[in-house]
RNA sequence: GGAGAGAUGGCGGAGUGGUCGAUCGCGCUCGUCUUGAAAACGAGAGAACUAACGUUCCGAGGGUUCGAAUCCCUCUCUCUCCUCCA
């Protein structure tokens, strides 16, 4: 959510802002609107309310009864009206709300123009895509025949962009949010276990409302939603809170799964693993003072594409030119892993400064010094990483000319000890 | 699921219609004292909007009243006991 007063004192600015990323600037103008009958009334409603303040307390103290009366009668009609303008207070207000929550973030100077994808900016690439001495296969036909993934059964059980992990395909799966959790611990993030499914006001918190309510998984009987990132309960976590500048920066990890409809992408990337309704990944999060949020961005991405660079798998850092960055976001940097059998790059992390956006809608800020007035902090959200598309790259890059898998040197551990993933044989 | 109790400032806890944005204790900040610390003593401090005056906030929403932390209604949440369950 954008601060009011950044609109009332520089709307030129918002608007020019907003133009860069593609929207139609009017809405400033419906939330300055608003904002100007709001407060011209509430200039009304304050003095008629100082006024009944005042002489509510004069008629505690008034002896003679006549007198009382005549005040009390005039103070009736002073509520009376106090009560019409409270109400249109609120009307405008909640118009005003609904109006600035329309309003995207505003993007970041270094960030490119640009409408749609095609205007992304692919910064680096890491690591040389492996030459096949025979054709790779997809992700998909490797896992059937290792029997690690189960297309069939997943449907059967739960319907289309559901799968099954057996064997090795699941061991492998927990490895990779094992070994990341490990990973970013150890880059000085603290690892959270959050609510898999939380109130409406999480989700407004985290701004994935009112915008993709359609991606959402919602329970009517307890009135719950299911997560669909950990950014949402992750970043609640701190909601109503002030902290000490001290006590920042805040860095957490958090494994959860991941739950969306994906009724945006009807009939895209409906082949193997790589957009199911249930998914696992572990995400990164910052809660930082806003002088360092740039710096801790470009961090954030180190940290992801160090996963990358640690499983040995092909990566390129782009970053999103405004027309596609998220709704919240003033600066995206995505990350792509190689995917040598289905032939396309993958994105796997998301790394997102959102600046104050998140903490002005739920409220959670800091001091710079003691006795100091209350600032928003600063947030940052990061995948690191997905995982059924890490698990993709894996399989894929990693695949052998007789369909097997070797196991990245890394994960090794956390498998115990094997070097290749082979079809299942009973024990 | 059944029965009961409760929700007040960082924490604990007063406050049952006006003098209450709220007694007090702990904790916190600053000062005095001390080589330093502790103790003691003194002072200070809630949040939001506003240029300011002022307004709002005692779980949330609504109502009664000239006036509500205080009375009434609805909701949410928490705790205790029973029941059930990993």
């Amino acid at each position: 959510m954008l601060d009011i007063r950044l609109l009332r004192e520089q709307p030129d600015a918002v608007k020019a802002s907003l133009a860069r990323a593609g929207v139609e600037p009017q809405l400033v103008d419906v939330v300055l609107g608003f904002d100007e009958q709001r407060r011209a009334l509430l200039f009304e409603v304050e003095q008629l309310k100082a006024l009944r303040n005042t002489t509510s307390k004069e008629i505690s103290t008034l002896k003679d009864a006549a007198i009382r009366d005549a005040k009390i009668a005039e103070m009736r009609t002073v509520g009376d009206r106090i009560a019409i303008l409270d109400k249109q207070v609120a009307e405008v207000e909640a118009n005003q709300m609904a109006a600035i929550l329309e309003l995207r973030n505003l993007p970041h100077d270094s960030v490119p123009v640009g409408p749609d994808e095609e205007h992304n900016v692919v910064l680096q690439t890491i690591g040389t895509p492996r030459q096949f001495d025979f054709a790779p296969k997809p992700h998909w036909e490797l896992g059937e025949s290792l029997g690690i993934i189960d297309f069939e059964r997943g449907v059967k059980i739960s319907g289309s962009r559901f799968y099954v992990l057996k064997g090795m395909g699941s061991r492998l799966q927990r490895a990779l949010i094992q070994w990341l959790l490990d990973l970013h611990g150890n880059q000085g993030y603290q690892e959270v276990y959050t609510p898999f499914v939380v109130k409406e006001l999480s989700l407004w918190g985290a701004r994935q409302l009112p915008k993709f309510r359609d991606n959402l998984y919602h329970d009517a009987e307890e009135d719950l939603w299911l997560v669909p990132t950990a950014e949402v309960p992750v970043t609640n976590l701190h909601r109503d809170e002030i902290f000490d500048a001290s006590q920042l920066p805040i860095h957490y990890c958090a494994y959860t799964p991941c739950f969306r409809r994906e009724k945006m992408s009807a009939g895209r990337d409906v082949r193997g693993i790589k957009r199911g309704h249930q998914f696992d990944k572990v995400e990164m999060y910052k809660f930082v003072h806003p002088d360092t949020s740039y710096a801790e961005l470009e961090q954030l991405r180190l940290d992801a594409e160090e996963s990358c660079r640690l499983l040995g798998i092909p990566y390129r850092t782009k970053i999103l030119c405004t027309g596609d960055m998220g709704f919240a976001s003033t600066k995206t940097y995505d990350i792509e892993v190689w995917a040598p059998g289905q032939n396309e790059w993958l994105e796997v992390s998301s790394c997102s400064n959102v600046e104050s956006f998140q903490a002005r809608a739920t409220n959670i800020r800091f001091r710079a010094e003691a006795g100091a007035k209350t600032e928003f902090v600063h947030t940052l959200n990061g995948s690191g990483l997905g995982i059924p598309r890490t698990m993709i790259a894996i399989m894929e890059n990693y695949q052998n000319p007789d369909g097997s898998i070797t196991v990245p040197d890394v994960l090794r551990p956390y498998l115990g000890g094997i070097d290749t993933i082979q079809p299942y044989t009973r024990k």
